[in-house]
DNA sequence: ACGATGAATGAAAGCGCTTGCATTAGGGAA
DNA sequence: TTCCCTAATGCAAGCGCTTTCATTCATCGT
């Protein structure tokens, strides 16, 4: 491995005639200083292909223009798109981005945090609310910059970039309602350390009561995210004898490992049974019959996400916090209930 | 924002009575102490909660362990789901990921690796073979181990952990021949800075050469990734007067999309027209009918490039290179040319 | 019992950059 | 012309860690 050293200040600051001080200086634009110099400092810099030396000005300065991001896992369409989007507005301003994934294990998140700070992220992305306190204590002793995303509450102090889980399964569960299903059963993801999975159940919940039904006639069942866990469930809930005239999933892809059940299973979807998602991700479009659900714009929450976590790096202040609208996409997956079920 | 500072390496060496090379070789577990000062010092680094600034760290040792990736885009799922696995092993590991993309712009990737270069990455996993020389020499002068992935070619003499798009397309494209298909036509994607992509076609055009067919006689339209692109480009292949029986898509996404656009034409597939697709991601199965295609152990690959790349920066030393299997998934969606067409 | 031997530890020199403070030079006011 | 003020530049002290080299000390051979 040969260690072709890479130019450094020293070298620049040397051949320009000048101290490191001044070069640093015109690297960052710190103002003070001739318009000339720069230039010629400028010159010598291209001339050599200088390019800073990332540890020694994060040991410096204290800054590293790197921002990490814990999300569950990458191998989710929501999160690589929002991620995407986060990562081209980061590099876009100079920032980079530091991944790691949790696998849905609260218990790494700490670990992954303990990390990111020591590596002097500049800001942290986190995804959702539910976390240790212990994680928020170690951010917050270290007056990190951070922003929560996917989720919003109202009520909650962290700053977040997101929507708002229960009104927006509200939404889905009462358009499912107010078709006349009364028999309802849910395909929930684990809602332990997952506050997503457990608001949108609250959010089917709430429908209910204020439909008139009670919540608890309706079977949930938590199963781990993926096409064959959904339609395992799936199978099992249609098995059972009180079969629903609608299932409600908590996600696309557990729903629409339902929908291929369903057709295995040789039910017609919506007549012998309504099914819904939760995402909007592409496959919703593609499947048939197309999936019933709810519309989320994760490239712009990844897009604001950075903005905000940005702007309260490097000016210390913070934007609006409303939570992004979803929306209802009321696909054929979903109809009413058929009467004689 | 209240910097409350982390406890440094001079504070442990002074609550454990020893110097701060001693704590320093006690974290690097490099031998040279007693079993009883390490039990000392590490009780004192646990109980202060110290952990190491990677930066200063990253300075004095010229290590960051910190790994690059540059992918086109995360919003993808098969470079998702192998980045996603390739982070897991690093972390694994004790090494930290930083993602950049390019979003498939190829004047975009030289610029990423100097960024990550400058930041100090110990090693580069790219995507592909094709690229800028320059860029290539950039990573050689600087002595820097990395590895190619989602491609390989066994005369090539940079190091990949992937598979050869030409013979897995060939293979493909061998089935559709083989059930008499005569008229071919390919949805392609961009192939420009994209040898996955060429290689692909390539590997059609052996295929109908072997089979003795004129490769020119296939249409190939080249389109951006996409449904909608590979659904709006099949709408046009089968306006043209001399409709294909099979149309050969480069990747699932496309064929995804050709498929939603046949349902739309009220075509049957594959009685009117069959589709075939590559990389066998999950909405391969989800579709109706489901779709034919190449599988890719993606994450296996994702695994197996972290794996290696980790030899390289540690030992100097590189595993073998064969290429990873490909095997074809012969679905639905492909069937032989209905005698009337 | 004494010097030789080697293992554990400490002292200190950087790694490449930023930044507070000192210094210099240039320009305007008196 | 002299003095003061300001803007540009240089000096040098770190930032927190690793690592070379020197030092210490206990152990062993004779």
């Amino acid at each position: 491995m040969p260690h072709n050293p890479l130019p450094t200040l020293d070298d620049v600051a040397r051949a320009a005639g000048v101290s490191t001080a001044t070069v640093s200086r015109c690297l960052n634009k710190s103002g003070k200083v001739t318009e000339e110099t720069r230039a010629r400092v400028m010159k010598v810099v291209t001339d050599l292909g200088y390019t800073p030396n990332f540890s020694a000005r994060a040991l410096a300065a204290k800054r590293t223009f790197t921002i990490g991001a814990i999300v569950p896992t990458m191998a989710n369409d929501i999160f690589a798109r929002g991620l995407q989007a986060f990562q081209e507005v980061l590099n876009a301003n100079g920032y980079t981005l530091l991944v790691s994934s949790t696998a849905y294990n609260p218990d790494r998140e700490a670990e992954q945090v303990r990390t990111l700070i020591a590596r002097g992220a500049d800001g942290l992305l986190l995804i959702g609310y539910e976390r240790d306190p212990s994680v928020y204590d170690l951010i917050e002793a270290r007056g990190l910059p951070f922003v929560l995303s996917w989720a919003h509450r109202d009520t909650a102090p962290q700053p977040a970039i997101g929507f708002n889980n229960v009104d927006a399964m509200y939404d889905m569960a009462r358009a499912v309602l107010d078709l006349g299903h009364r028999k309802i059963a849910v395909i929930a993801g684990v809602s332990k350390g997952n506050d997503r999975a457990a608001d949108r159940v609250a959010g089917i919940h709430r429908a209910m009561a204020d439909t008139g039904l009670d919540p608890t006639t309706a079977p949930v069942i938590e199963t781990p995210y993926g096409f064959d866990t959904g339609a395992a469930v799936f199978a099992e809930l249609m098995a059972a004898p009180n079969r629903p005239t609608a299932v409600i999933c908590i996600n696309d892809v557990l729903a629409a490992g339902a929908l291929m059940q369903a057709q295995k299973m040789g039910l017609k979807v919506p007549d012998d049974v309504s099914i819904t998602g939760f995402d909007d991700i592409e496959l919703a479009r593609l499947v048939t019959p197309n999936l019933a659900t709810v519309h989320v714009p994760h490239r712009e929450m990844g897009r604001l996400a950075a903005e905000d976590l940005i702007r309260r790096i490097e000016t210390g202040e913070h934007g609006e916090r409303s939570p992004l609208p979803s929306t209802l996409r009321l696909r054929a997956s979903l109809g009413p209930p058929s009467s004689t079920s």
